[in-house]
DNA sequence: TGTGTATTGTAACATATGTTACAGGTATTT
DNA sequence: AAATACCTGTAACATATGTTACAATACACA
């Protein structure tokens, strides 16, 4: 347990005695879900802080028409929505879907908060952890901001190859599902990168895009 | 000062003798700007918790061709970017610049930190802002994921039909700075509202707009 | 009151994206 | 190897939005 809220982040840099503290003064509760039920519905008030202990999650943020829109896949470990605890009106952004059987840590709001009172060293973890969400929130308002579609494939691509340290990049996913999370059509996308495949910026073969213009796939941001 | 604290959240709730201990905790420094001056870059890393004691600025987003987007204005008092000021790289997510004349307080990130852990309020009023900074963030997702133009308008229309608690609200700005705020074209927005008009859902004089027929305005949502 | 400036409505046209449909390819299962 | 499901490319057309331009109106200020 210790070792998985380590990896998580909340119990980084804790000793021992200070990991054994903590443990003893959350009054947690752990549940186990199925693959495919709801762990949290959007609009649900955050009560707890709940940490993701095993398995993997998905955000999925349902549209004014009920149609869901996947927003990110989580793996364990993992703390929900630490950005939600606290605020005025703290409800859940998103709903969460078990994409594997999971296990999940509930601690109760105000007993959480006096745990991290009494630990400096686990105050400063959670800011970090929030701090990190507020950074994701922000490179996806990034992302959203984007106007065209080639903008978006840009975006993505010269993010897999900073990643990847490659100019040849595999995509991670099937167009379907980029296509999802972009929030386009697929045909649109596909229109799209065949484009930039006639126009030499990037090349296709299955799965793998090779970058051949990193210049010119940069200009497609503005 | 303390009154100044106490309204932007960040001494709420705090006693005399707890403002006046932080306040002597905080190594911090005032600074003054003139009006237009750029208070922060963005990507500029974040090293101090910046606090706006007076004046008001505005947030603007240097698109990639280095046009500006303007995200929201703020008047004093109020935190800057705080979910930035922690986390694994804190960079400044926009840039601040000057409305009016302004006074910023600015407090070294750990001398921060240290008069965080000093007093349990102010720790949770941390929190607290932090949260609400993060569920802001959250709506503007939400708004952004709004496909078309009649959806904005309408999540906007809503949204003031609910703070002004009236079926005649008032546009707060001009069409030309809505349509900003909206990352569209002045004529996109103007030819959109025409056709609501034309729809019977809404009509409009000058900067008033009576909702006729708020149903129809929700299902736009869609 | 008059004059300049910003704001709004609108039109014609260009472009980007969505929609629908279909065919060929690839992978998976049996 | 055959059958099935999924994935990809592409085309024709519909729709939404951007672009540019101009006129009409409202507003601020001398």
């Amino acid at each position: 347990m210790q070792t998985l809220l380590a990896a998580a982040g909340l119990f980084k840099g804790l000793n021992e005695t200070e990991m054994n503290n903590s443990l003893r003064l959350f009054r947690y509760q752990t549940k186990k879900y199925n693959k495919g039920e709801v762990i949290a519905y959007a609009n649900d008030p955050v009560i707890q802080q709940l940490i993701l202990l095993d398995g993997s999650i998905s955000n999925e943020m349902s549209d004014y028409n009920g149609k869901t829109i996947k927003i990110t896949d989580m793996v364990a470990p993992k703390l929900l929505a630490p950005g939600f605890l606290f605020g005025n009106i703290s409800h859940f952004p998103v709903s969460v879907f078990a994409n594997t059987n999971c296990e999940i840590m509930a601690i109760n709001k105000s007993n959480f908060l006096e745990s991290l009172l009494s630990c400096n060293q686990l105050q400063l973890n959670f800011l970090n952890l929030i701090s990190n969400q507020t950074q994701f929130l922000t490179r996806k308002i990034n992302f959203l901001k984007l106007k065209s579609i080639k903008a978006k494939i840009a975006y993505f691509l010269l993010n897999l190859h900073i990643r990847q340290k490659s100019h040849t990049v595999t995509l991670p996913q099937s167009q379907t599902q980029l296509a999802d999370l972009f929030g386009i059509t697929r045909p649109s996308l596909s229109r799209s990168m065949s484009e930039m495949v006639h126009d030499s910026i990037i090349s296709i073969q299955g799965k793998k895009v090779v970058i051949l213009d990193i210049k010119q796939l940069k200009s497609l941001l503005s």
